[in-house]
DNA sequence: TCCAATTAAGTTGTGCACAACACAATTTAG
DNA sequence: CTAAATTGTGTTGTGCACAACTTAATTGGA
């Protein structure tokens, strides 16, 4: 029996399913800081930056396109976690700059990735293993 | 430095970028099927089913909830790929069937899989291990 | 027997994700 | 210098994903 078409043979139902559970284990802790998974993503890129990031470079990042950022970046500037203006020298560039609340929740959120780790009851050989599998994943695919 | 709040060290931004990055690899095949991806994994578990499956069994195997399902399943329908239809025995239960549209959409879809393989650029070891890797990690997680 | 708890689907509301399109600012070609 | 192309962002529409809730059918004691 060689049917390629079962549902437990595709490595895309893996990918969809473990990264759906992955969110659901974030979900409690992300709630505590008040934070959607997305958002979370938009704030580890801004907390690594010392200065602003433009939209463009923000979804180049995180592989997200202006029609999920713009709502996105409105909902999380209504939550004072950011602002968004305009670029003087570019009036199409829109910069966006965390506010210090957003900077502070830095503190907040420290411990969620080792909590993560820990959530997931992988070996740290586990997780590196895993780790070096989906980079070469994203870096064979076109 | 030891930030492990870095956007590059997660494997969950891994796991939601590979993801996407899957999923929109295999729009373009599934659109000429006339089917979104989670509709695709829809099909992949009735097509390996002789017979009918409740909406509660397809939410376990898909772990998707009522939620999602009832208006996707309502889609599905409406497109002629399958029936759905109160259990005589059991009021509550609502059970999916293929219709014969949905049963022949299986020969269109059987190359699906290879040439998904082939677009990822994984070596069948690589694929294997990264199978391996993820189910790991599905089996650790609460 | 009967009613309280459980179960299976469905509904509603919020928030992504993305295609397709709109639009204004900027750049480039001629 | 200007018309055409490109760029950066935003809007609209569709389809998940899931929490919270509703409804109806079934089950299981007391």
């Amino acid at each position: 029996m060689s049917d390629n078409l079962q549902l437990e043979k595709q490595l895309c139902f893996r990918l969809y399913s473990a990264n759906k559970k992955v969110c659901r284990l974030y979900a409690p802790l992300l709630k505590n800081l008040g934070l959607t998974y997305p958002q979370y993503l938009v704030m580890l890129a801004l907390w690594q930056e010392p200065e602003a990031l433009s939209v463009k470079v923000l979804g180049q990042t995180l592989d997200l396109d202006s029609g999920t950022l713009s709502p996105l970046l409105k909902r999380m500037e209504k939550q004072q976690l950011l602002t968004r203006a305009r670029d003087h020298s570019d009036e199409r560039v829109v910069m966006v700059k965390l506010t210090s609340a957003g900077r502070d929740l830095k503190q907040a959120a420290r411990s969620i990735p080792e909590t993560m780790f820990a959530k997931t009851g992988l070996s740290a050989q586990q997780f590196a293993l895993l780790i070096t599998s989906l980079d070469q994943l994203m870096l064979d695919m076109p």
